[in-house]
DNA sequence: CGTTTTGCTGACCATTTGGTCAAACTCCTG
DNA sequence: CAGGAGTTTGACCAAATGGTCAGCAAAACG
Protein backbone atom coordinates (compact mmCIF):
# COMPACT_ATOMS: atom_id res chain seq x y z
CA UNK A 1 0.00 0.00 0.00
CA UNK A 2 1.48 3.39 -0.48
CA UNK A 3 0.02 6.93 0.19
CA UNK A 4 -2.85 8.75 -1.18
CA UNK A 5 -1.53 11.11 -2.90
CA UNK A 6 0.15 9.95 -5.91
CA UNK A 7 -0.42 6.41 -5.51
CA UNK A 8 1.05 5.70 -9.45
CA UNK A 9 2.76 7.16 -12.19
CA UNK A 10 -0.64 7.37 -14.13
CA UNK A 11 -2.08 9.24 -10.99
CA UNK A 12 0.72 11.35 -10.59
CA UNK A 13 0.52 12.61 -14.57
CA UNK A 14 -2.53 12.79 -14.86
CA UNK A 15 -3.56 15.15 -11.60
CA UNK A 16 -0.44 17.03 -12.77
CA UNK A 17 -1.99 17.77 -16.43
CA UNK A 18 -5.23 18.77 -14.64
CA UNK A 19 -3.62 21.24 -12.52
CA UNK A 20 -1.63 22.48 -15.31
CA UNK A 21 -4.76 22.65 -17.18
CA UNK A 22 -7.02 24.10 -14.33
CA UNK A 23 -4.52 26.99 -13.78
CA UNK A 24 -4.68 28.20 -17.57
CA UNK A 25 -8.42 28.12 -17.71
CA UNK A 26 -9.07 29.32 -14.33
CA UNK A 27 -6.68 32.53 -14.75
CA UNK A 28 -8.25 33.30 -17.78
CA UNK A 29 -11.94 32.26 -17.20
CA UNK A 30 -12.36 32.72 -13.30
CA UNK A 31 -13.62 30.23 -11.49
CA UNK A 32 -17.25 30.63 -12.87
CA UNK A 33 -16.11 31.18 -16.39
CA UNK A 34 -14.40 28.19 -16.44
CA UNK A 35 -16.05 24.79 -17.24
CA UNK A 36 -15.12 21.21 -16.82
CA UNK A 37 -15.23 20.36 -20.32
CA UNK A 38 -12.27 23.22 -21.15
CA UNK A 39 -10.21 22.36 -18.34
CA UNK A 40 -10.56 18.47 -19.64
CA UNK A 41 -9.97 19.59 -23.12
CA UNK A 42 -6.94 21.32 -22.51
CA UNK A 43 -6.11 18.26 -20.47
CA UNK A 44 -6.40 15.82 -23.32
CA UNK A 45 -8.75 14.09 -20.97
CA UNK A 46 -12.51 13.44 -20.72
CA UNK A 47 -14.59 15.01 -18.05
CA UNK A 48 -15.16 11.76 -16.52
CA UNK A 49 -12.17 11.22 -16.23
CA UNK A 50 -11.22 14.90 -14.47
CA UNK A 51 -13.79 13.29 -11.96
CA UNK A 52 -12.11 10.83 -11.61
CA UNK A 53 -9.56 12.55 -10.19
CA UNK A 54 -11.33 15.30 -8.45
CA UNK A 55 -14.18 14.99 -6.72
CA UNK A 56 -15.69 18.32 -8.01
CA UNK A 57 -14.39 21.63 -9.85
CA UNK A 58 -13.96 23.68 -6.76
CA UNK A 59 -11.69 20.51 -5.67
CA UNK A 60 -9.26 21.34 -8.26
CA UNK A 61 -9.62 25.12 -7.88
CA UNK A 62 -8.64 24.60 -4.01
CA UNK A 63 -5.76 22.14 -4.79
CA UNK A 64 -4.54 24.52 -6.94
CA UNK A 65 -4.87 27.63 -5.22
CA UNK A 66 -3.83 25.73 -1.66
CA UNK A 67 0.18 24.73 -4.00
CA UNK A 68 0.12 27.92 -5.23
CA UNK A 69 -0.31 30.22 -1.87
CA UNK A 70 3.38 28.76 -0.71
CA UNK A 71 5.62 29.54 -3.37
CA UNK A 72 3.92 33.18 -4.02
CA UNK A 73 4.35 34.12 -0.56
CA UNK A 74 7.92 32.89 -0.29
CA UNK A 75 9.94 35.92 -1.09
CA UNK A 76 8.39 37.80 1.64
CA UNK A 77 8.89 35.10 4.40
CA UNK A 78 12.86 35.18 2.48
CA UNK A 79 12.77 39.15 3.70
CA UNK A 80 16.27 38.32 5.91
CA UNK A 81 16.10 40.39 9.06
CA UNK A 82 19.59 40.04 9.26
CA UNK A 83 20.04 41.85 5.84
CA UNK A 84 21.00 45.56 4.57
CA UNK A 85 17.04 46.96 5.15
CA UNK A 86 16.74 48.80 1.98
CA UNK A 87 18.22 46.58 -0.40
CA UNK A 88 16.49 43.97 1.31
CA UNK A 89 13.29 45.47 0.09
CA UNK A 90 14.47 46.03 -2.83
CA UNK A 91 15.26 42.75 -3.53
CA UNK A 92 11.71 41.48 -2.50
CA UNK A 93 10.36 44.39 -4.78
CA UNK A 94 12.27 42.71 -7.83
CA UNK A 95 11.59 39.08 -7.05
CA UNK A 96 7.44 39.90 -6.82
CA UNK A 97 7.92 41.95 -10.21
CA UNK A 98 9.61 38.72 -11.68
CA UNK A 99 7.25 36.02 -10.46
CA UNK A 100 4.66 38.77 -12.21
CA UNK A 101 6.24 38.13 -15.22
CA UNK A 102 7.41 34.18 -14.72
CA UNK A 103 4.24 33.25 -13.16
CA UNK A 104 0.73 35.36 -14.52
CA UNK A 105 -1.44 33.00 -14.00
CA UNK A 106 -0.97 32.25 -10.66
CA UNK A 107 -1.40 35.98 -10.03
CA UNK A 108 -4.49 36.37 -11.73
CA UNK A 109 -5.36 33.05 -10.29
CA UNK A 110 -5.06 34.21 -6.47
CA UNK A 111 -6.50 37.97 -7.89
CA UNK A 112 -9.88 37.03 -8.81
CA UNK A 113 -9.91 35.00 -5.99
CA UNK A 114 -9.33 38.35 -3.95
CA UNK A 115 -11.43 40.45 -6.10
CA UNK A 116 -14.57 38.21 -5.30
CA UNK A 117 -14.24 38.36 -2.08
CA UNK A 118 -11.90 35.32 -1.23
CA UNK A 119 -14.73 32.90 -0.79
CA UNK A 120 -12.38 29.94 -0.41
CA UNK A 121 -9.07 31.34 1.29
CA UNK A 122 -10.92 33.92 3.88
CA UNK A 123 -9.48 31.80 6.71
CA UNK A 124 -6.04 31.91 5.13
CA UNK A 125 -5.90 35.61 4.90
CA UNK A 126 -7.01 36.19 8.16
CA UNK A 127 -5.01 33.70 9.88
CA UNK A 128 -1.25 32.76 8.55
CA UNK A 129 -0.87 35.16 6.22
CA UNK A 130 -1.95 38.48 8.63
CA UNK A 131 0.75 36.57 11.15
CA UNK A 132 3.39 36.78 8.23
CA UNK A 133 2.68 40.14 7.08
CA UNK A 134 2.52 41.28 10.63
CA UNK A 135 5.52 39.88 11.47
CA UNK A 136 7.18 41.55 8.43
CA UNK A 137 5.36 45.00 9.15
CA UNK A 138 7.14 44.89 12.78
CA UNK A 139 10.27 44.65 11.35
CA UNK A 140 10.03 47.32 9.18
CA UNK A 141 8.99 49.35 11.75
CA UNK A 142 12.13 47.98 14.18
CA UNK A 143 14.61 49.23 10.85
CA UNK A 144 12.21 52.59 10.97
CA UNK A 145 12.69 52.90 14.62
CA UNK A 146 16.87 52.75 14.16
CA UNK A 147 16.61 55.14 11.33
CA UNK A 148 18.03 52.96 9.00
CA UNK A 149 15.07 53.20 6.61
CA UNK A 150 12.59 56.06 6.38
CA UNK A 151 9.87 56.42 8.64
CA UNK A 152 7.03 54.20 6.73
CA UNK A 153 3.97 52.34 7.56
CA UNK A 154 4.89 47.94 6.75
CA UNK A 155 1.51 47.69 6.18
CA UNK A 156 1.35 49.82 3.36
CA UNK A 157 4.56 49.54 2.14
CA UNK A 158 3.93 45.76 1.70
CA UNK A 159 0.50 46.65 0.04
CA UNK A 160 2.29 48.71 -2.49
CA UNK A 161 4.92 46.52 -2.75
CA UNK A 162 2.09 44.21 -4.02
CA UNK A 163 0.12 46.38 -6.25
CA UNK A 164 2.71 47.15 -8.00
CA UNK A 165 4.23 44.25 -8.48
CA UNK A 166 1.15 42.38 -9.40
CA UNK A 167 0.10 45.10 -11.67
CA UNK A 168 2.14 43.73 -14.49
CA UNK A 169 0.80 40.46 -14.22
CA UNK A 170 -3.26 41.00 -13.01
CA UNK A 171 -3.29 44.03 -15.84
CA UNK A 172 -0.65 42.93 -18.25
CA UNK A 173 -3.73 43.35 -21.14
CA UNK A 174 -3.75 46.80 -20.32
CA UNK A 175 -0.13 47.33 -19.64
CA UNK A 176 0.38 45.72 -23.28
CA UNK A 177 -2.20 48.04 -24.93
CA UNK A 178 -0.92 51.26 -23.98
CA UNK A 179 2.82 50.48 -24.20
CA UNK A 180 2.15 48.59 -27.35
CA UNK A 181 4.66 46.07 -25.97
CA UNK A 182 4.19 42.62 -27.40
CA UNK A 183 7.29 40.84 -25.80
CA UNK A 184 8.17 41.58 -21.77
CA UNK A 185 10.58 44.02 -22.88
CA UNK A 186 8.82 46.70 -20.66
CA UNK A 187 9.41 44.82 -17.54
CA UNK A 188 13.11 45.69 -17.31
CA UNK A 189 11.78 49.10 -17.24
CA UNK A 190 9.25 48.48 -14.80
CA UNK A 191 12.15 47.38 -12.63
CA UNK A 192 14.28 50.31 -12.92
CA UNK A 193 10.93 52.35 -12.01
CA UNK A 194 10.28 50.39 -9.10
CA UNK A 195 14.10 50.14 -8.04
CA UNK A 196 13.78 54.67 -8.01
CA UNK A 197 10.64 54.57 -6.21
CA UNK A 198 11.30 52.45 -3.40
CA UNK A 199 15.03 53.46 -2.73
CA UNK A 200 14.06 57.28 -2.73
CA UNK A 201 11.15 56.07 -0.78
CA UNK A 202 13.11 53.61 1.76
CA UNK A 203 16.79 55.56 2.20
CA UNK A 204 16.85 57.43 5.76
CA UNK A 205 16.94 61.21 5.38
CA UNK A 206 17.83 62.44 1.62
CA UNK A 207 20.44 64.50 2.93
CA UNK B 1 -41.62 62.09 -30.23
CA UNK B 2 -39.01 62.28 -27.37
CA UNK B 3 -35.41 61.40 -28.24
CA UNK B 4 -34.28 57.12 -28.03
CA UNK B 5 -32.83 57.83 -24.50
CA UNK B 6 -34.99 57.96 -21.05
CA UNK B 7 -38.10 58.32 -23.11
CA UNK B 8 -40.25 58.59 -19.96
CA UNK B 9 -39.89 58.66 -16.56
CA UNK B 10 -40.72 55.20 -15.72
CA UNK B 11 -38.02 54.29 -18.39
CA UNK B 12 -35.30 56.42 -16.51
CA UNK B 13 -35.85 55.02 -13.17
CA UNK B 14 -36.28 51.21 -14.10
CA UNK B 15 -33.08 51.54 -16.54
CA UNK B 16 -31.31 53.38 -13.25
CA UNK B 17 -32.23 50.49 -10.68
CA UNK B 18 -31.44 47.86 -13.64
CA UNK B 19 -27.79 49.96 -13.99
CA UNK B 20 -27.57 50.70 -10.31
CA UNK B 21 -28.61 46.56 -9.28
CA UNK B 22 -26.22 45.57 -12.06
CA UNK B 23 -23.04 47.22 -11.21
CA UNK B 24 -23.39 45.77 -7.04
CA UNK B 25 -23.89 42.21 -8.68
CA UNK B 26 -21.54 42.08 -11.82
CA UNK B 27 -18.53 44.36 -9.29
CA UNK B 28 -18.87 41.23 -6.54
CA UNK B 29 -19.55 38.25 -9.17
CA UNK B 30 -18.28 38.90 -12.37
CA UNK B 31 -19.90 38.90 -16.27
CA UNK B 32 -20.16 35.46 -16.06
CA UNK B 33 -21.13 34.67 -12.55
CA UNK B 34 -23.60 37.13 -12.36
CA UNK B 35 -26.82 35.74 -13.69
CA UNK B 36 -29.94 37.40 -14.70
CA UNK B 37 -32.42 36.33 -11.83
CA UNK B 38 -29.76 38.16 -9.07
CA UNK B 39 -29.76 41.68 -10.67
CA UNK B 40 -33.75 41.53 -11.87
CA UNK B 41 -34.44 40.13 -7.56
CA UNK B 42 -31.57 43.30 -6.63
CA UNK B 43 -33.19 45.81 -8.75
CA UNK B 44 -36.83 44.86 -7.66
CA UNK B 45 -38.12 44.05 -11.16
CA UNK B 46 -38.40 40.50 -13.03
CA UNK B 47 -36.61 39.02 -15.18
CA UNK B 48 -38.07 39.59 -18.46
CA UNK B 49 -38.57 42.98 -17.55
CA UNK B 50 -35.12 43.09 -17.50
CA UNK B 51 -34.90 42.30 -21.07
CA UNK B 52 -37.77 45.05 -21.71
CA UNK B 53 -35.47 47.30 -21.03
CA UNK B 54 -31.89 45.70 -22.15
CA UNK B 55 -31.57 43.44 -24.89
CA UNK B 56 -28.90 41.18 -23.11
CA UNK B 57 -26.92 40.24 -20.00
CA UNK B 58 -24.28 41.60 -22.05
CA UNK B 59 -25.87 45.28 -23.08
CA UNK B 60 -26.11 45.85 -19.45
CA UNK B 61 -22.76 44.91 -18.89
CA UNK B 62 -21.34 46.71 -21.38
CA UNK B 63 -23.77 49.87 -21.04
CA UNK B 64 -22.19 50.14 -17.37
CA UNK B 65 -18.75 49.94 -18.46
CA UNK B 66 -19.10 52.88 -20.65
CA UNK B 67 -20.63 55.04 -18.79
CA UNK B 68 -18.12 54.92 -16.00
CA UNK B 69 -15.42 54.90 -17.89
CA UNK B 70 -15.33 58.77 -18.83
CA UNK B 71 -15.49 59.32 -14.91
CA UNK B 72 -13.16 56.54 -14.43
CA UNK B 73 -10.39 58.09 -15.80
CA UNK B 74 -11.15 61.88 -15.20
CA UNK B 75 -8.90 62.23 -12.57
CA UNK B 76 -5.92 61.86 -15.05
CA UNK B 77 -7.33 64.49 -17.45
CA UNK B 78 -7.16 66.99 -14.79
CA UNK B 79 -3.66 66.42 -14.35
CA UNK B 80 -2.92 70.41 -15.25
CA UNK B 81 0.28 70.80 -16.84
CA UNK B 82 0.24 74.74 -15.52
CA UNK B 83 0.39 73.19 -11.94
CA UNK B 84 3.29 72.57 -9.50
CA UNK B 85 4.65 68.96 -10.90
CA UNK B 86 5.10 67.24 -7.12
CA UNK B 87 1.50 68.86 -5.97
CA UNK B 88 -0.16 68.13 -8.96
CA UNK B 89 0.83 64.34 -8.81
CA UNK B 90 0.09 63.80 -5.70
CA UNK B 91 -3.47 65.59 -5.99
CA UNK B 92 -4.12 62.89 -8.99
CA UNK B 93 -2.94 59.98 -6.16
CA UNK B 94 -5.47 61.15 -3.81
CA UNK B 95 -8.20 61.77 -5.24
CA UNK B 96 -7.85 58.27 -7.25
CA UNK B 97 -6.87 57.02 -3.21
CA UNK B 98 -10.59 58.73 -2.35
CA UNK B 99 -12.18 56.95 -5.40
CA UNK B 100 -11.44 53.72 -4.29
CA UNK B 101 -12.30 54.47 -1.67
CA UNK B 102 -16.22 55.40 -2.49
CA UNK B 103 -16.05 53.61 -6.01
CA UNK B 104 -15.15 49.98 -5.22
CA UNK B 105 -17.54 48.86 -7.32
CA UNK B 106 -16.92 50.93 -10.07
CA UNK B 107 -13.08 49.49 -9.57
CA UNK B 108 -13.83 45.82 -9.33
CA UNK B 109 -15.61 46.20 -12.10
CA UNK B 110 -13.37 47.28 -14.06
CA UNK B 111 -10.36 45.18 -12.50
CA UNK B 112 -12.58 42.23 -13.38
CA UNK B 113 -12.62 43.17 -16.91
CA UNK B 114 -9.31 43.62 -17.46
CA UNK B 115 -8.32 40.50 -15.76
CA UNK B 116 -9.86 38.26 -18.13
CA UNK B 117 -8.46 39.95 -20.63
CA UNK B 118 -10.53 42.98 -21.48
CA UNK B 119 -13.06 41.38 -24.01
CA UNK B 120 -15.08 44.78 -24.20
CA UNK B 121 -12.72 47.17 -23.90
CA UNK B 122 -10.05 46.46 -25.92
CA UNK B 123 -10.53 48.78 -28.40
CA UNK B 124 -10.73 51.32 -25.90
CA UNK B 125 -7.73 50.75 -24.25
CA UNK B 126 -5.44 50.92 -27.42
CA UNK B 127 -7.13 53.88 -28.76
CA UNK B 128 -8.39 56.68 -26.57
CA UNK B 129 -6.75 55.27 -23.20
CA UNK B 130 -3.58 54.70 -24.71
CA UNK B 131 -3.91 58.55 -25.90
CA UNK B 132 -4.33 59.92 -22.69
CA UNK B 133 -2.02 58.24 -21.03
CA UNK B 134 0.54 58.83 -23.29
CA UNK B 135 -0.05 62.52 -23.33
CA UNK B 136 0.47 62.38 -19.67
CA UNK B 137 3.39 60.34 -19.59
CA UNK B 138 4.69 63.12 -22.10
CA UNK B 139 3.96 65.78 -19.44
CA UNK B 140 5.66 64.09 -17.02
CA UNK B 141 8.53 63.59 -19.19
CA UNK B 142 8.54 67.52 -19.62
CA UNK B 143 8.68 67.80 -16.25
CA UNK B 144 11.72 66.17 -15.42
CA UNK B 145 13.16 67.15 -18.25
CA UNK B 146 12.67 70.64 -16.55
CA UNK B 147 14.42 69.27 -13.41
CA UNK B 148 10.70 70.30 -11.40
CA UNK B 149 10.95 66.38 -11.21
CA UNK B 150 12.98 63.39 -10.80
CA UNK B 151 13.59 61.44 -13.77
CA UNK B 152 10.74 58.76 -13.65
CA UNK B 153 9.13 56.88 -16.57
CA UNK B 154 5.79 58.46 -16.88
CA UNK B 155 3.82 55.60 -18.12
CA UNK B 156 5.38 53.12 -15.07
CA UNK B 157 4.72 56.24 -12.81
CA UNK B 158 1.15 56.19 -13.88
CA UNK B 159 0.61 52.21 -13.59
CA UNK B 160 2.21 52.34 -10.48
CA UNK B 161 -0.76 55.34 -9.27
CA UNK B 162 -3.36 53.07 -10.39
CA UNK B 163 -1.90 49.79 -8.64
CA UNK B 164 -1.37 51.14 -5.52
CA UNK B 165 -4.67 53.67 -4.98
CA UNK B 166 -6.87 50.53 -6.66
CA UNK B 167 -5.40 47.95 -4.56
CA UNK B 168 -7.39 49.47 -1.92
CA UNK B 169 -10.35 48.67 -3.27
CA UNK B 170 -9.75 45.35 -5.49
CA UNK B 171 -8.06 43.88 -3.04
CA UNK B 172 -10.56 44.99 -0.22
CA UNK B 173 -11.14 42.06 1.58
CA UNK B 174 -7.59 40.85 1.63
CA UNK B 175 -6.70 44.64 3.06
CA UNK B 176 -9.41 44.11 6.05
CA UNK B 177 -8.46 40.72 6.47
CA UNK B 178 -5.13 41.70 7.07
CA UNK B 179 -5.16 45.12 9.17
CA UNK B 180 -8.48 44.31 10.91
CA UNK B 181 -10.14 46.77 9.69
CA UNK B 182 -14.02 47.28 10.40
CA UNK B 183 -14.52 50.76 9.09
CA UNK B 184 -12.33 53.28 6.53
CA UNK B 185 -9.98 54.24 9.19
CA UNK B 186 -7.02 52.88 7.08
CA UNK B 187 -7.19 54.71 4.50
CA UNK B 188 -6.31 57.63 6.13
CA UNK B 189 -3.11 55.79 6.89
CA UNK B 190 -2.95 54.50 2.70
CA UNK B 191 -3.32 58.57 1.79
CA UNK B 192 -0.55 59.55 4.39
CA UNK B 193 1.97 56.15 3.11
CA UNK B 194 1.43 57.60 -0.43
CA UNK B 195 2.01 60.86 0.24
CA UNK B 196 5.33 60.10 1.68
CA UNK B 197 6.03 57.40 -0.59
CA UNK B 198 5.14 59.42 -4.10
CA UNK B 199 6.79 63.19 -2.59
CA UNK B 200 10.10 61.42 -2.00
CA UNK B 201 9.97 59.30 -5.09
CA UNK B 202 9.39 62.80 -6.83
CA UNK B 203 11.26 65.51 -5.36
CA UNK B 204 13.92 66.27 -7.81
CA UNK B 205 17.73 65.99 -6.32
CA UNK B 206 17.05 64.77 -3.12
CA UNK B 207 20.23 67.37 -1.35
C1' DC C 1 -63.96 57.60 -22.83
C1' DG C 2 -61.96 54.86 -26.34
C1' DT C 3 -57.70 53.82 -28.36
C1' DT C 4 -52.94 53.60 -28.87
C1' DT C 5 -48.62 53.30 -26.83
C1' DT C 6 -45.85 51.72 -23.19
C1' DG C 7 -44.87 48.62 -19.39
C1' DC C 8 -45.00 44.09 -17.38
C1' DT C 9 -45.39 38.98 -16.53
C1' DG C 10 -46.22 33.82 -16.38
C1' DA C 11 -45.17 30.16 -18.89
C1' DC C 12 -42.08 28.23 -21.74
C1' DC C 13 -37.77 26.86 -24.40
C1' DA C 14 -33.00 25.59 -25.67
C1' DT C 15 -28.56 25.35 -24.15
C1' DT C 16 -24.99 24.85 -20.97
C1' DT C 17 -22.97 22.57 -17.44
C1' DG C 18 -21.61 20.06 -13.08
C1' DG C 19 -21.91 15.64 -11.95
C1' DT C 20 -23.24 10.25 -12.06
C1' DC C 21 -22.81 5.46 -13.40
C1' DA C 22 -22.48 1.06 -15.35
C1' DA C 23 -19.68 -1.04 -18.33
C1' DA C 24 -15.43 -1.57 -20.67
C1' DC C 25 -10.60 -1.42 -20.93
C1' DT C 26 -5.67 -1.38 -19.24
C1' DC C 27 -2.16 -2.54 -16.32
C1' DC C 28 0.10 -4.69 -12.68
C1' DT C 29 1.11 -8.68 -9.93
C1' DG C 30 0.90 -13.40 -8.10
C1' DC D 1 -1.91 -15.95 -17.98
C1' DA D 2 -5.66 -15.19 -14.54
C1' DG D 3 -7.72 -11.99 -11.83
C1' DG D 4 -8.19 -8.02 -9.43
C1' DA D 5 -7.06 -3.20 -8.99
C1' DG D 6 -6.90 0.89 -11.26
C1' DT D 7 -8.38 3.81 -15.32
C1' DT D 8 -11.45 5.51 -18.94
C1' DT D 9 -15.64 6.74 -21.27
C1' DG D 10 -20.33 7.09 -23.63
C1' DA D 11 -24.67 7.90 -22.26
C1' DC D 12 -27.34 10.16 -19.28
C1' DC D 13 -29.46 13.39 -15.72
C1' DA D 14 -31.01 17.48 -13.12
C1' DA D 15 -30.41 22.11 -12.30
C1' DA D 16 -29.29 26.62 -13.69
C1' DT D 17 -29.69 30.08 -16.87
C1' DG D 18 -30.13 33.37 -20.96
C1' DG D 19 -33.67 34.50 -23.58
C1' DT D 20 -38.63 34.49 -26.03
C1' DC D 21 -43.47 35.43 -26.55
C1' DA D 22 -48.31 35.96 -26.33
C1' DG D 23 -51.11 38.38 -23.85
C1' DC D 24 -52.53 41.31 -19.94
C1' DA D 25 -52.20 45.89 -17.32
C1' DA D 26 -51.44 50.63 -17.04
C1' DA D 27 -50.45 55.12 -18.83
C1' DA D 28 -50.81 58.59 -22.23
C1' DC D 29 -53.36 60.82 -25.40
C1' DG D 30 -56.86 62.54 -28.53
Amino acid sequence: MSTARSRTRIQARNRARILEAALDVFSEAGLRGATLDRIASAAGLSKPNLLYYFRSKEEIHRTLINALLDSWLEPLRALNPEGEPVEEILAYVLRKLEMARTMPRESRLFANEILHGAPHVGDIIEGPLKELVDEKAALIARWAEAGRIAQVNGHHLIFSIWATTQHYADFDVQVRGILGSRDDAHFSEAARFLTHLYRRALTPEPC
